[in-house]
DNA sequence: GCGCCTTGTTGATCAAGATCAAATGGGAGA
DNA sequence: TCTCCCATTTGATCTTGATCAACAAGGCGC
Protein backbone atom coordinates (compact mmCIF):
# COMPACT_ATOMS: atom_id res chain seq x y z
CA UNK A 1 0.00 0.00 0.00
CA UNK A 2 1.66 3.36 -1.07
CA UNK A 3 0.56 7.06 0.31
CA UNK A 4 1.49 9.75 -1.66
CA UNK A 5 0.17 13.19 -1.17
CA UNK A 6 -2.06 14.97 -3.95
CA UNK A 7 -0.10 17.32 -6.03
CA UNK A 8 -2.70 18.08 -8.70
CA UNK A 9 -6.11 16.01 -9.19
CA UNK A 10 -7.47 17.59 -11.97
CA UNK A 11 -9.85 14.54 -12.69
CA UNK A 12 -11.14 14.80 -8.99
CA UNK A 13 -11.49 18.61 -8.90
CA UNK A 14 -13.65 18.01 -11.93
CA UNK A 15 -15.91 15.32 -10.28
CA UNK A 16 -19.36 17.05 -9.87
CA UNK A 17 -19.27 17.31 -5.79
CA UNK A 18 -15.97 19.14 -5.86
CA UNK A 19 -16.52 21.11 -8.99
CA UNK A 20 -18.15 24.37 -7.78
CA UNK A 21 -16.46 24.96 -4.36
CA UNK A 22 -14.20 27.40 -3.52
CA UNK A 23 -11.00 26.62 -4.54
CA UNK A 24 -9.08 27.46 -1.60
CA UNK A 25 -11.83 24.67 0.15
CA UNK A 26 -10.95 22.47 -2.43
CA UNK A 27 -7.06 22.52 -1.64
CA UNK A 28 -8.20 22.61 2.22
CA UNK A 29 -10.22 19.07 1.46
CA UNK A 30 -7.54 17.36 -1.41
CA UNK A 31 -4.37 18.32 0.79
CA UNK A 32 -6.12 16.63 3.87
CA UNK A 33 -6.59 13.34 2.03
CA UNK A 34 -4.74 10.21 0.53
CA UNK A 35 -4.22 8.96 -2.92
CA UNK A 36 -3.83 5.57 -2.12
CA UNK A 37 -3.01 2.36 -4.21
CA UNK A 38 -4.70 -0.78 -3.37
CA UNK A 39 -4.38 -4.43 -4.84
CA UNK A 40 -7.28 -6.24 -6.35
CA UNK A 41 -9.32 -8.07 -4.27
CA UNK A 42 -8.24 -6.60 -0.65
CA UNK A 43 -11.22 -5.26 1.63
CA UNK A 44 -11.64 -1.43 1.98
CA UNK A 45 -14.13 -1.34 4.67
CA UNK A 46 -17.06 -3.65 6.25
CA UNK A 47 -20.45 -3.50 6.48
CA UNK A 48 -21.32 -1.86 10.14
CA UNK A 49 -17.92 0.22 10.70
CA UNK A 50 -18.49 3.77 11.62
CA UNK A 51 -17.41 5.55 7.83
CA UNK A 52 -14.36 7.16 8.57
CA UNK A 53 -13.56 7.80 5.21
CA UNK A 54 -15.45 9.45 1.83
CA UNK A 55 -13.77 7.15 -0.77
CA UNK A 56 -12.96 8.59 -4.49
CA UNK A 57 -12.19 6.04 -6.82
CA UNK A 58 -9.79 7.37 -9.31
CA UNK A 59 -8.19 4.08 -10.83
CA UNK A 60 -9.34 0.48 -10.91
CA UNK A 61 -12.63 -0.85 -9.96
CA UNK A 62 -14.79 -1.49 -6.47
CA UNK A 63 -17.77 -3.73 -5.63
CA UNK A 64 -20.10 -2.34 -2.97
CA UNK A 65 -21.76 -5.56 -1.20
CA UNK A 66 -24.03 -6.13 1.56
CA UNK A 67 -23.73 -9.22 3.68
CA UNK A 68 -26.66 -11.62 4.58
CA UNK A 69 -25.46 -14.70 7.02
CA UNK A 70 -26.00 -17.51 4.25
CA UNK A 71 -25.29 -15.19 1.14
CA UNK A 72 -23.95 -11.74 0.17
CA UNK A 73 -24.83 -10.04 -2.66
CA UNK A 74 -23.62 -6.71 -4.74
CA UNK A 75 -25.17 -3.90 -4.03
CA UNK A 76 -23.00 -1.63 -6.49
CA UNK A 77 -19.58 -1.68 -9.13
CA UNK A 78 -18.07 1.63 -8.88
CA UNK A 79 -16.23 3.00 -12.29
CA UNK A 80 -13.68 5.23 -12.02
CA UNK A 81 -13.74 8.51 -11.45
CA UNK A 82 -16.63 8.11 -8.83
CA UNK A 83 -17.39 9.06 -5.05
CA UNK A 84 -19.19 6.39 -3.32
CA UNK A 85 -20.81 5.95 0.57
CA UNK A 86 -21.51 9.51 0.71
CA UNK A 87 -24.48 8.67 2.76
CA UNK A 88 -22.72 6.92 5.14
CA UNK A 89 -20.32 10.05 5.22
CA UNK A 90 -22.69 12.96 5.91
CA UNK A 91 -24.44 11.46 8.14
CA UNK A 92 -21.72 9.95 10.54
CA UNK A 93 -23.61 6.03 10.66
CA UNK A 94 -21.98 2.89 9.87
CA UNK A 95 -21.67 1.70 6.69
CA UNK A 96 -24.33 -0.35 5.02
CA UNK A 97 -22.43 -2.58 2.31
CA UNK A 98 -18.75 -3.84 2.73
CA UNK A 99 -16.40 -3.02 -0.46
CA UNK A 100 -13.57 -4.58 -1.74
CA UNK A 101 -11.63 -3.93 -5.12
CA UNK A 102 -12.29 -5.76 -7.89
CA UNK A 103 -8.81 -4.55 -9.70
CA UNK A 104 -5.67 -2.62 -8.57
CA UNK A 105 -7.14 0.70 -7.84
CA UNK A 106 -6.54 4.25 -6.69
CA UNK A 107 -8.19 5.55 -4.35
CA UNK A 108 -8.67 9.16 -3.30
CA UNK A 109 -9.40 8.67 1.16
CA UNK A 110 -11.08 11.90 2.34
CA UNK A 111 -11.79 11.78 5.86
CA UNK A 112 -15.17 11.52 7.04
CA UNK A 113 -14.79 14.00 9.47
CA UNK A 114 -12.50 16.61 7.32
CA UNK A 115 -15.78 16.35 4.38
CA UNK A 116 -18.09 16.76 7.36
CA UNK A 117 -16.94 19.92 8.37
CA UNK A 118 -15.89 21.73 4.95
CA UNK A 119 -19.68 20.84 3.60
CA UNK A 120 -20.36 23.15 6.55
CA UNK A 121 -18.26 26.15 5.71
CA UNK A 122 -18.63 25.45 2.14
CA UNK A 123 -21.98 25.91 0.63
CA UNK A 124 -21.41 25.16 -2.65
CA UNK A 125 -19.91 21.44 -1.68
CA UNK A 126 -23.03 20.96 0.44
CA UNK A 127 -25.41 21.95 -2.80
CA UNK A 128 -23.17 19.33 -4.55
CA UNK A 129 -23.67 16.73 -2.32
CA UNK A 130 -27.38 17.21 -1.96
CA UNK A 131 -27.18 17.06 -5.51
CA UNK A 132 -25.50 13.85 -5.57
CA UNK A 133 -27.36 11.99 -2.92
CA UNK A 134 -30.62 13.07 -4.54
CA UNK A 135 -28.96 11.33 -7.17
CA UNK A 136 -27.71 8.32 -6.10
CA UNK A 137 -31.11 8.22 -4.16
CA UNK A 138 -33.08 7.81 -7.56
CA UNK A 139 -30.49 5.34 -8.98
CA UNK A 140 -31.48 3.51 -5.69
CA UNK A 141 -35.15 3.69 -6.23
CA UNK A 142 -34.50 2.18 -10.49
CA UNK A 143 -32.36 -0.10 -8.74
CA UNK A 144 -35.20 -1.53 -6.26
CA UNK A 145 -37.75 -1.63 -9.45
CA UNK A 146 -35.63 -3.09 -11.67
CA UNK A 147 -35.77 -6.09 -9.15
CA UNK A 148 -39.10 -5.81 -8.63
CA UNK A 149 -40.24 -5.91 -12.17
CA UNK A 150 -38.19 -7.33 -14.36
CA UNK A 151 -37.39 -11.04 -14.18
CA UNK A 152 -33.63 -12.32 -14.82
CA UNK A 153 -32.88 -12.16 -18.29
CA UNK A 154 -35.00 -8.59 -18.62
CA UNK A 155 -32.78 -7.06 -15.94
CA UNK A 156 -29.48 -8.55 -17.49
CA UNK A 157 -31.00 -6.89 -21.30
CA UNK A 158 -31.99 -3.46 -19.27
CA UNK A 159 -28.27 -3.37 -17.18
CA UNK A 160 -26.55 -4.28 -21.17
CA UNK A 161 -28.65 -1.26 -22.46
CA UNK A 162 -27.65 1.09 -19.52
CA UNK A 163 -23.94 0.09 -19.88
CA UNK A 164 -23.68 0.70 -23.67
CA UNK A 165 -25.09 4.00 -22.71
CA UNK A 166 -22.91 4.97 -20.26
CA UNK A 167 -20.27 4.29 -22.33
CA UNK A 168 -20.54 6.39 -25.47
CA UNK A 169 -23.07 4.37 -27.31
CA UNK A 170 -20.95 1.84 -28.36
CA UNK A 171 -22.31 -1.25 -29.74
CA UNK A 172 -19.47 -3.50 -29.00
CA UNK A 173 -18.11 -3.59 -25.82
CA UNK A 174 -16.63 -5.55 -22.93
CA UNK A 175 -17.73 -6.41 -19.44
CA UNK A 176 -15.36 -4.98 -16.47
CA UNK A 177 -15.06 -7.67 -13.92
CA UNK A 178 -15.99 -11.19 -13.21
CA UNK A 179 -19.24 -12.76 -14.59
CA UNK A 180 -20.11 -14.02 -11.00
CA UNK A 181 -20.18 -10.29 -9.73
CA UNK A 182 -22.05 -8.80 -12.52
CA UNK A 183 -24.86 -12.11 -11.38
CA UNK A 184 -24.94 -10.95 -8.12
CA UNK A 185 -25.43 -7.46 -9.12
CA UNK A 186 -28.46 -8.37 -11.15
CA UNK A 187 -29.70 -10.74 -8.49
CA UNK A 188 -29.28 -13.94 -9.76
CA UNK A 189 -26.86 -17.25 -10.17
CA UNK A 190 -24.12 -17.25 -12.15
CA UNK A 191 -25.86 -20.09 -13.90
CA UNK A 192 -29.13 -18.29 -14.51
CA UNK A 193 -26.50 -15.32 -16.37
CA UNK A 194 -25.47 -17.63 -18.52
CA UNK A 195 -28.74 -18.88 -19.41
CA UNK A 196 -30.16 -15.38 -19.57
CA UNK A 197 -27.24 -14.64 -22.03
CA UNK A 198 -28.79 -17.52 -24.15
CA UNK A 199 -32.26 -16.34 -23.99
CA UNK A 200 -30.98 -12.57 -25.24
CA UNK A 201 -29.47 -13.95 -28.34
CA UNK A 202 -33.01 -14.23 -29.66
CA UNK A 203 -33.14 -10.51 -28.80
CA UNK A 204 -30.25 -8.77 -30.49
CA UNK A 205 -27.49 -9.60 -27.95
CA UNK A 206 -24.50 -11.22 -29.32
CA UNK A 207 -21.88 -12.66 -26.69
CA UNK A 208 -18.57 -14.31 -26.37
CA UNK A 209 -17.31 -14.63 -23.45
CA UNK A 210 -16.62 -10.91 -21.58
CA UNK A 211 -17.33 -9.31 -25.13
CA UNK A 212 -20.59 -8.34 -25.69
CA UNK A 213 -22.26 -6.78 -29.20
CA UNK A 214 -25.69 -5.67 -29.24
CA UNK A 215 -26.83 -6.02 -32.56
CA UNK A 216 -30.33 -4.76 -32.29
CA UNK A 217 -30.94 -2.28 -29.99
CA UNK A 218 -34.62 -1.61 -30.74
CA UNK A 219 -35.44 -5.64 -29.94
CA UNK A 220 -33.56 -5.49 -27.16
CA UNK A 221 -34.97 -2.53 -25.41
CA UNK A 222 -38.65 -4.03 -26.31
CA UNK A 223 -37.52 -7.33 -24.47
CA UNK A 224 -36.00 -5.65 -21.46
CA UNK A 225 -38.87 -3.14 -21.37
CA UNK A 226 -36.80 0.23 -20.68
CA UNK A 227 -37.62 2.84 -17.72
CA UNK A 228 -40.78 4.97 -18.18
CA UNK A 229 -38.32 7.79 -17.09
CA UNK A 230 -34.99 7.94 -19.17
CA UNK A 231 -31.80 7.93 -16.98
CA UNK A 232 -30.94 10.86 -15.48
CA UNK A 233 -28.44 13.65 -16.52
CA UNK A 234 -25.68 13.65 -14.66
CA UNK B 1 -60.51 19.46 -2.54
CA UNK B 2 -60.38 21.98 -0.31
CA UNK B 3 -57.74 24.76 -0.23
CA UNK B 4 -56.63 26.57 3.23
CA UNK B 5 -53.86 28.44 3.97
CA UNK B 6 -51.43 27.52 6.81
CA UNK B 7 -51.94 29.58 10.35
CA UNK B 8 -49.94 27.61 12.31
CA UNK B 9 -48.38 24.26 12.24
CA UNK B 10 -46.48 23.39 14.62
CA UNK B 11 -46.39 19.56 13.28
CA UNK B 12 -44.41 20.48 10.66
CA UNK B 13 -42.35 22.88 12.11
CA UNK B 14 -41.21 20.13 13.89
CA UNK B 15 -40.12 18.13 11.37
CA UNK B 16 -36.58 17.64 10.77
CA UNK B 17 -36.03 19.06 7.45
CA UNK B 18 -37.43 22.29 8.50
CA UNK B 19 -36.62 22.46 12.47
CA UNK B 20 -33.36 24.08 12.62
CA UNK B 21 -33.88 26.47 9.63
CA UNK B 22 -34.86 30.73 10.41
CA UNK B 23 -37.97 31.30 11.48
CA UNK B 24 -38.43 33.99 8.43
CA UNK B 25 -37.72 31.37 5.99
CA UNK B 26 -40.20 28.60 7.39
CA UNK B 27 -42.68 31.40 7.14
CA UNK B 28 -41.78 32.01 3.37
CA UNK B 29 -41.90 28.29 2.76
CA UNK B 30 -44.99 27.57 4.83
CA UNK B 31 -47.14 30.68 3.90
CA UNK B 32 -45.94 30.10 0.48
CA UNK B 33 -47.97 26.14 0.34
CA UNK B 34 -50.88 25.15 0.72
CA UNK B 35 -52.34 22.74 3.01
CA UNK B 36 -54.88 20.67 0.81
CA UNK B 37 -56.93 17.79 2.02
CA UNK B 38 -57.75 14.57 -1.01
CA UNK B 39 -60.26 11.92 -0.59
CA UNK B 40 -59.03 8.48 -0.63
CA UNK B 41 -58.35 6.38 -3.78
CA UNK B 42 -56.86 9.33 -5.85
CA UNK B 43 -53.79 9.68 -7.95
CA UNK B 44 -51.81 12.86 -6.18
CA UNK B 45 -49.25 13.06 -9.53
CA UNK B 46 -47.86 10.29 -11.85
CA UNK B 47 -44.49 8.57 -12.74
CA UNK B 48 -42.25 10.85 -15.19
CA UNK B 49 -44.28 14.79 -14.63
CA UNK B 50 -41.53 17.14 -13.98
CA UNK B 51 -41.60 17.60 -10.16
CA UNK B 52 -43.81 20.41 -9.00
CA UNK B 53 -44.57 20.23 -5.14
CA UNK B 54 -42.81 18.85 -2.30
CA UNK B 55 -45.57 17.06 -0.71
CA UNK B 56 -45.69 16.62 3.16
CA UNK B 57 -48.21 14.19 4.42
CA UNK B 58 -50.00 15.97 7.94
CA UNK B 59 -52.43 13.45 8.04
CA UNK B 60 -53.60 10.20 6.34
CA UNK B 61 -52.08 7.64 4.18
CA UNK B 62 -50.30 7.90 0.79
CA UNK B 63 -48.65 4.59 -1.54
CA UNK B 64 -45.83 5.55 -3.69
CA UNK B 65 -45.92 3.52 -6.22
CA UNK B 66 -43.86 2.69 -10.12
CA UNK B 67 -45.13 1.28 -13.04
CA UNK B 68 -43.96 -1.54 -15.55
CA UNK B 69 -46.04 -1.90 -18.53
CA UNK B 70 -47.62 -5.13 -17.03
CA UNK B 71 -48.08 -4.25 -13.29
CA UNK B 72 -47.02 -1.68 -10.87
CA UNK B 73 -45.32 -2.28 -7.68
CA UNK B 74 -45.36 -0.41 -4.36
CA UNK B 75 -42.54 1.56 -3.68
CA UNK B 76 -43.12 2.89 -0.21
CA UNK B 77 -46.47 3.90 2.50
CA UNK B 78 -46.21 6.84 4.35
CA UNK B 79 -47.44 7.39 7.13
CA UNK B 80 -47.80 11.42 9.24
CA UNK B 81 -45.92 13.30 9.51
CA UNK B 82 -43.22 12.76 6.48
CA UNK B 83 -41.88 14.59 3.76
CA UNK B 84 -41.66 12.64 0.29
CA UNK B 85 -40.26 12.72 -2.93
CA UNK B 86 -37.71 15.13 -1.72
CA UNK B 87 -35.00 13.72 -4.45
CA UNK B 88 -37.08 15.01 -7.45
CA UNK B 89 -37.71 18.48 -5.85
CA UNK B 90 -34.18 19.00 -5.04
CA UNK B 91 -32.82 18.27 -8.48
CA UNK B 92 -35.64 19.47 -10.28
CA UNK B 93 -36.62 16.07 -12.32
CA UNK B 94 -39.40 14.09 -13.29
CA UNK B 95 -41.02 12.19 -10.39
CA UNK B 96 -39.86 8.09 -10.94
CA UNK B 97 -42.51 6.71 -8.61
CA UNK B 98 -46.44 7.89 -8.96
CA UNK B 99 -48.64 8.34 -5.39
CA UNK B 100 -52.08 8.21 -4.71
CA UNK B 101 -54.07 8.26 -1.70
CA UNK B 102 -54.90 5.64 0.47
CA UNK B 103 -56.82 7.09 3.05
CA UNK B 104 -58.36 10.48 3.16
CA UNK B 105 -55.51 12.65 3.32
CA UNK B 106 -54.07 16.44 4.59
CA UNK B 107 -51.14 16.92 2.55
CA UNK B 108 -48.87 20.32 2.31
CA UNK B 109 -47.94 21.25 -0.68
CA UNK B 110 -44.85 23.40 -0.86
CA UNK B 111 -43.71 24.85 -4.51
CA UNK B 112 -40.88 22.75 -5.88
CA UNK B 113 -39.29 26.06 -7.00
CA UNK B 114 -40.20 28.14 -3.76
CA UNK B 115 -38.12 24.62 -1.92
CA UNK B 116 -34.98 25.41 -4.12
CA UNK B 117 -34.91 28.90 -3.96
CA UNK B 118 -35.29 28.72 0.45
CA UNK B 119 -32.83 25.49 0.26
CA UNK B 120 -30.16 28.06 -1.28
CA UNK B 121 -30.48 30.85 1.35
CA UNK B 122 -31.05 28.76 4.19
CA UNK B 123 -27.91 26.52 5.29
CA UNK B 124 -29.82 24.94 7.67
CA UNK B 125 -32.47 23.73 5.83
CA UNK B 126 -30.18 22.65 3.32
CA UNK B 127 -28.28 20.78 5.92
CA UNK B 128 -31.46 18.98 6.92
CA UNK B 129 -32.30 17.93 3.28
CA UNK B 130 -28.77 16.76 2.67
CA UNK B 131 -28.81 14.47 5.81
CA UNK B 132 -32.83 13.37 4.83
CA UNK B 133 -31.85 12.77 1.46
CA UNK B 134 -28.69 10.30 2.80
CA UNK B 135 -31.24 8.74 5.07
CA UNK B 136 -33.70 8.41 1.92
CA UNK B 137 -30.68 6.72 0.25
CA UNK B 138 -29.97 4.18 3.19
CA UNK B 139 -33.29 3.27 3.90
CA UNK B 140 -33.26 2.11 -0.27
CA UNK B 141 -30.22 0.48 0.24
CA UNK B 142 -32.33 -1.27 3.18
CA UNK B 143 -34.76 -2.09 0.70
CA UNK B 144 -33.06 -3.61 -1.90
CA UNK B 145 -31.08 -6.13 0.38
CA UNK B 146 -34.19 -6.80 1.75
CA UNK B 147 -35.37 -7.90 -1.77
CA UNK B 148 -32.49 -9.61 -3.05
CA UNK B 149 -31.35 -11.34 0.27
CA UNK B 150 -34.51 -12.34 2.15
CA UNK B 151 -37.50 -14.85 0.82
CA UNK B 152 -40.60 -13.67 0.76
CA UNK B 153 -41.64 -14.77 4.77
CA UNK B 154 -38.49 -13.45 6.08
CA UNK B 155 -39.61 -10.12 4.61
CA UNK B 156 -42.81 -9.85 6.40
CA UNK B 157 -41.80 -11.16 9.28
CA UNK B 158 -38.71 -8.16 9.11
CA UNK B 159 -41.42 -5.53 8.49
CA UNK B 160 -43.56 -6.46 11.14
CA UNK B 161 -40.83 -6.34 13.58
CA UNK B 162 -39.80 -3.03 11.81
CA UNK B 163 -43.21 -1.75 11.66
CA UNK B 164 -43.67 -2.37 15.17
CA UNK B 165 -40.51 -0.94 16.06
CA UNK B 166 -41.34 2.24 14.67
CA UNK B 167 -44.39 2.20 16.59
CA UNK B 168 -43.47 2.57 20.28
CA UNK B 169 -42.52 -1.42 20.08
CA UNK B 170 -46.23 -2.16 20.59
CA UNK B 171 -46.58 -6.09 20.49
CA UNK B 172 -49.72 -5.92 19.53
CA UNK B 173 -50.90 -3.54 16.48
CA UNK B 174 -52.86 -2.76 13.27
CA UNK B 175 -52.09 -2.99 9.84
CA UNK B 176 -52.69 0.27 8.55
CA UNK B 177 -53.99 0.19 4.80
CA UNK B 178 -55.25 -3.37 2.89
CA UNK B 179 -52.53 -6.44 2.39
CA UNK B 180 -52.78 -6.44 -1.38
CA UNK B 181 -50.90 -2.59 -1.10
CA UNK B 182 -48.66 -4.42 1.80
CA UNK B 183 -47.53 -7.42 -0.43
CA UNK B 184 -46.92 -5.22 -3.40
CA UNK B 185 -44.75 -3.55 -0.96
CA UNK B 186 -42.94 -6.62 0.10
CA UNK B 187 -42.63 -7.61 -3.28
CA UNK B 188 -44.92 -10.56 -3.75
CA UNK B 189 -48.58 -11.67 -4.65
CA UNK B 190 -51.74 -11.02 -1.62
CA UNK B 191 -52.24 -15.19 -1.94
CA UNK B 192 -48.79 -15.54 -1.04
CA UNK B 193 -48.93 -12.60 1.98
CA UNK B 194 -51.80 -14.95 3.35
CA UNK B 195 -49.61 -17.65 2.86
CA UNK B 196 -46.53 -15.77 4.28
CA UNK B 197 -49.12 -14.88 7.54
CA UNK B 198 -49.37 -18.37 7.95
CA UNK B 199 -45.23 -19.36 8.06
CA UNK B 200 -45.09 -16.68 10.45
CA UNK B 201 -47.51 -18.63 13.52
CA UNK B 202 -44.72 -20.83 13.79
CA UNK B 203 -42.41 -17.85 14.48
CA UNK B 204 -44.31 -16.08 16.84
CA UNK B 205 -46.74 -14.16 14.99
CA UNK B 206 -50.19 -14.39 15.79
CA UNK B 207 -52.63 -12.50 13.13
CA UNK B 208 -56.43 -12.39 12.96
CA UNK B 209 -57.31 -9.86 10.17
CA UNK B 210 -55.39 -6.68 10.08
CA UNK B 211 -54.72 -6.97 13.96
CA UNK B 212 -51.32 -8.68 14.35
CA UNK B 213 -49.54 -9.44 18.02
CA UNK B 214 -46.22 -10.65 17.90
CA UNK B 215 -45.62 -13.29 20.53
CA UNK B 216 -42.39 -14.20 20.50
CA UNK B 217 -40.36 -11.12 19.20
CA UNK B 218 -36.76 -13.28 19.78
CA UNK B 219 -37.87 -16.31 17.47
CA UNK B 220 -39.22 -13.96 14.76
CA UNK B 221 -36.08 -11.85 14.97
CA UNK B 222 -34.34 -15.07 14.37
CA UNK B 223 -36.21 -16.00 11.70
CA UNK B 224 -36.25 -12.96 9.62
CA UNK B 225 -32.42 -12.47 10.32
CA UNK B 226 -32.33 -8.46 11.04
CA UNK B 227 -29.76 -6.42 9.24
CA UNK B 228 -26.42 -6.37 10.48
CA UNK B 229 -26.55 -2.73 11.49
CA UNK B 230 -29.39 -1.54 12.91
CA UNK B 231 -31.83 1.02 11.93
CA UNK B 232 -30.75 4.80 11.53
CA UNK B 233 -32.27 7.06 14.38
CA UNK B 234 -34.10 9.59 12.84
C1' DG C 1 4.38 -27.45 -23.57
C1' DC C 2 1.86 -29.54 -19.78
C1' DG C 3 -1.13 -29.79 -16.15
C1' DC C 4 -3.71 -27.45 -12.70
C1' DC C 5 -6.89 -24.36 -10.96
C1' DT C 6 -10.27 -21.05 -11.50
C1' DT C 7 -14.28 -19.44 -14.08
C1' DG C 8 -17.94 -20.14 -16.89
C1' DT C 9 -21.30 -23.19 -19.17
C1' DT C 10 -24.67 -26.88 -19.66
C1' DG C 11 -27.89 -30.28 -17.92
C1' DA C 12 -31.10 -32.25 -14.43
C1' DT C 13 -33.74 -31.62 -10.53
C1' DC C 14 -35.76 -28.93 -6.73
C1' DA C 15 -38.00 -25.09 -4.26
C1' DA C 16 -40.11 -20.63 -4.06
C1' DG C 17 -43.32 -17.95 -5.60
C1' DA C 18 -46.88 -16.79 -9.35
C1' DT C 19 -51.05 -17.81 -11.42
C1' DC C 20 -55.61 -19.63 -11.81
C1' DA C 21 -59.76 -21.04 -9.54
C1' DA C 22 -62.91 -21.29 -5.96
C1' DA C 23 -64.49 -20.65 -1.26
C1' DT C 24 -64.77 -17.79 2.96
C1' DG C 25 -65.86 -13.94 5.56
C1' DG C 26 -66.45 -9.29 7.21
C1' DG C 27 -68.43 -4.76 6.58
C1' DA C 28 -71.49 -1.31 4.44
C1' DG C 29 -75.81 -0.28 3.07
C1' DA C 30 -80.73 -1.50 2.70
C1' DT D 1 -80.81 -8.06 10.70
C1' DC D 2 -79.99 -9.42 6.12
C1' DT D 3 -77.57 -9.18 1.66
C1' DC D 4 -74.30 -8.14 -1.41
C1' DC D 5 -69.78 -7.03 -2.49
C1' DC D 6 -65.12 -7.18 -2.33
C1' DA D 7 -60.93 -8.30 0.05
C1' DT D 8 -58.75 -12.22 1.69
C1' DT D 9 -57.80 -16.99 2.16
C1' DT D 10 -57.19 -21.70 0.61
C1' DG D 11 -56.16 -25.12 -2.80
C1' DA D 12 -54.06 -26.85 -7.21
C1' DT D 13 -50.97 -26.20 -10.73
C1' DC D 14 -47.41 -23.84 -13.42
C1' DT D 15 -43.18 -20.91 -14.09
C1' DT D 16 -39.02 -18.99 -12.69
C1' DG D 17 -34.96 -19.27 -10.77
C1' DA D 18 -31.89 -21.93 -7.34
C1' DT D 19 -29.28 -25.83 -6.40
C1' DC D 20 -26.53 -29.79 -7.44
C1' DA D 21 -23.50 -32.08 -10.57
C1' DA D 22 -20.54 -32.50 -14.28
C1' DC D 23 -17.96 -30.71 -17.91
C1' DA D 24 -15.43 -27.27 -20.93
C1' DA D 25 -12.23 -23.60 -21.47
C1' DG D 26 -8.80 -20.51 -20.53
C1' DG D 27 -4.82 -18.63 -18.08
C1' DC D 28 -0.76 -19.25 -15.43
C1' DG D 29 3.09 -21.36 -13.14
C1' DC D 30 6.35 -24.86 -13.61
Amino acid sequence: MTFMRIGEKPEIARLPLFRDMDDAMRERVLSGSFLQVFPPQLTLFEIGQRADFLHVLVDGLVELYAAGDVRDTTMRIVEPVTSYILAAVINDMPYLMSARTLASSRILLVPAALMREVIKRDTALMQATMHELALGYRDMVRALTDMKLRQSAERLGHYLLEHSARHGDKQEFELSGEKRVLASLLGMTPENLSRAFGTLKAHGVAARGAKIRIEDRAALSAFSRPDPVPPDQR
